[in-house]
DNA sequence: CTAAATGCAAACGATTTGCCTTCTG
DNA sequence: CAGAAGGCAAATCGTTTGCATTTAG
């Protein structure tokens, strides 16, 4: 089951209401399949000639999140960043260039990779007696855009 | 040798000053031992009788994460967090709770894990030629205690 | 001495909130 | 129909910036 049909169902057992925004943020974020801030959003939402305000889109996210349908990710620009929930298999993590703030996506999760994510969540759990939902690992560093730029300083 | 001493040869290194703030700057995160946010800082520095501006806790904030020294992490919070950088046997990570927002330092680990972020580490930087230097990993859930509300409800 | 760093207050910008209207279930 | 959700504009609050003044090297 695509994550598109997986959400109506979470609506339904959490007693919230499938509205006409909620719907379309869902659906912007399905198609970019990339994180867009709330502001990016809106104006998708825009141009698609959906007429939503942006306290409902904050709103909106915020509860999305919560329900685990979109997970919220910072790259420390000074906004909150949105991408829908993808199934285990295709989630990804961030490259983040402190210089410039470009961010790579990497993807390229190997099996081992992803029981190792896997085994330490549990023992994790266990240990605090936490409920763990997602996580997400964030490197930093310096592109290599950047590098050669620092060298010709 | 411990960070304190280590901070002063980065900072001759990259000809940056060393000035009554940054030392001061420095002081709190290195005693506190763990993540504040600027205003925080800004308070235990006005304890200490350390007049320092807020202006400039966010300035040196921002350059002391730029070489390093510290680290910035994010919980979805709407500020940003400073924690003193360790070496890499101290690193730690952080377990969120989506619903209370409370944060638990997860530091217990073991020799394999830390390989694992290591290699992986050097994946990266091949493929995507991006000079790795740090990388923070965060685990989102329900604590226990808003388990135990939830159910209540 | 001079560029770098600071302080202060004003400016900014992302996000939230109050309140009244609209709509889902 | 009742309570949940939305729209709009005002309010909030973390963070940044301009500029005159101080200071480290």
């Amino acid at each position: 089951m695509k994550i598109g049909e997986r959400w109506k169902r979470a609506f339904e057992l959490s007693r919230k209401r499938i509205t006409p925004s909620r719907k379309a943020i869902v659906e912007v974020l399905e198609e970019q399949r990339k994180h867009l801030s709330a502001e990016e959003i809106y104006s998708c939402l825009r141009e698609k000639h959906k007429k939503v305000g942006i306290a409902t889109v904050y709103r909106n996210l915020e509860l999305l999140s919560q329900m685990g349908i979109v997970h919220r990710v910072n790259f420390g620009d000074g906004k909150e960043h949105y991408e829908i929930a993808r199934i285990p298999a295709l989630h990804h993590h961030h490259l983040v260039c402190t210089v410039c703030g470009r961010v790579i996506d990497y993807q390229d999760f190997r099996k081992e990779e992803h029981e190792f994510m896997e085994g330490l969540g549990r023992v994790l759990e266990t240990k605090y007696d936490f409920l763990i939902q997602s996580h997400q690992l964030y490197f930093y560093g310096i592109c290599k855009d950047c590098r050669l730029k620092e060298v010709g300083e």
